[in-house]
DNA sequence: CGGAATCTTGATTAGGTTCAAGATGAGTGG
DNA sequence: CCACTCATCTTGAACCTAATCAAGATTCCG
């Protein structure tokens, strides 16, 4: 696989995204009674039930750039974050320098969680274009739960969802090629679909590489895969915009394996 | 892969774990201040903080023998379990039948926080020998919760474990089967030492097939491996009897590719 | 506009699955 | 307790999928 070494030490001296971390608001803040996601995040159906704790304890940042890290991984955890708008990768770096792609997120996702382990996040977060998160510091949101269980149980949830998610991912490990990158594409379109958009065209953030690099497969294979689907007709490729034609031909491949 | 058809159905019907439920406490019941496994579990080094509070809502059931399931899929989720002693496999069954393996428990670790995403147990659990488990009713432990933050805490570092631990897995399909298969031992042996057991010398509770399973790869592979590593001067097998002989060579191997 | 990164396609090669068959071990009933 | 049977485990040979190596096409960005 790929062997080129990534100089975080560097970089991570030089993030511009440090330093930013003022408590201010970020202007454009909205409170989470009119975000458009609150029923797909920790917030959830129940927002009347805790009507400004939420609001009170939450940090809007100004939008990252392209490019820039939400948090880096080994550095001390401190909040959990919900992703407003953009997207992000999810990364970690071994000891020799090798990048391994964790997993991507979407708007209304949460991410931070992988610092409660040690209190240490062990992964980095970079953007894959300009993107918007709501700050939930850890320590005031442990306090809401005391008095929230309603609130506790949808973190909880959350958490699972994603231990769930992350086993479904390992089983990609028992699957060939075709269906890791079906199984991919199905995973994207559903979340997609979840968020009000189109579930059949989809303007993927990340490269090739880093699609190869989260499945554990060759880039090179990654594009033998899709121009194969687009020869059957199942999706239509332009670079990084994709359209699914074939929904049940691509559910057939995924249930043929994995099921 | 393996097709055989696993006869779920029928067997649930019949299962003798089923009816064994009462609340009523096992007479070899121990209170978590003189369990020996009370630093690894949700108990951790914090037992004064909570005296009795764990011991009052735990249920003490007899212990399941091989092959006894402490849960089913799609079950409706009702109790976080301990491992007190002997080991469970965790798998899933697809809608075709087929078994998937998803993980392996032993004492001291905890069980069930996959009914934690929609009040269904999203995996089975099945016994490898006889099993004895601590019952935590979820409800109860919820409450404890409340004015526990230090065992709240507890808790999502576990998960969050879990998750993190799932990840390396997922990373597993990156990697080759000789390192799969030395990671999988490492992992074990990791296990086993953080139980005060031997690291080097382990008696597997799991069958190749299950391994095979669990690492998605085939059988026949397990069992080349296997012995490889065996000429190799790096372990020495005696069917389900295993002694690590050179942790270096294993490690080695692991930082290769995974890092 | 030019250079670098990204993406696609082809040819070769290596690693792992599959098929096949024998060996070992565990469980069952006489 | 032994014989029998079935499941588990090991080893070999052929085949096949996906990685690697290589080169051209396209896109991105300064």
């Amino acid at each position: 696989m790929d062997t080129e070494e990534n100089p975080v030490v560097t970089e991570l001296m030089k993030d511009p995204c440090r330093g930013h971390h003022e408590k201010s608001s970020h202007p454009s803040q909205i409170k989470c009674g009119q975000c458009v996601l609150k029923k797909l995040c920790l917030v959830g159906d129940h927002y009347s039930e805790w009507p400004t704790q939420l609001d009170d304890i939450i940090i809007h940042k100004r939008p990252l750039q392209k490019g820039k890290h939400l948090y880096w991984q080994d550095t001390p955890f401190k909040s959990i974050y919900i992703v407003q708008s953009g997207g992000l990768k999810a990364y970690r770096l071994s000891s020799r320098g090798r990048e391994r792609v964790l997993g991507f997120y979407l708007p209304g996702e949460m991410v931070g969680t992988d610092g409660l382990f040690n209190n240490r996040y062990s992964n980095s977060l970079m953007t894959l274009e300009t993107t918007s998160v709501c700050e939930l510091p850890f320590q005031p949101l442990l306090k809401l739960f005391e008095h929230e269980e309603v609130l506790l149980r949808q973190f909880l949830s959350i958490m699972c969802g994603e231990l769930l998610e992350e086993q479904q991912l390992t089983l990609l490990s028992h699957k060939s090629t075709e269906e890791r990158v079906a199984a991919f594409l199905m995973n994207l379109s559903a979340r997609y679909q979840k968020r009000q958009l189109s579930a059949s065209r989809m303007q993927l953030l990340m490269t090739r590489k880093d699609i190869a690099n989260y499945l554990g497969i060759a880039v090179e294979t990654i594009s033998r895969v899709l121009s194969r689907f687009q020869d059957r007709g199942w999706i239509e490729i332009n670079g990084r915009d994709i359209q699914l034609r074939n929904f049940s031909a691509l559910e057939e491949l995924l249930l043929q394996a994995t099921n």
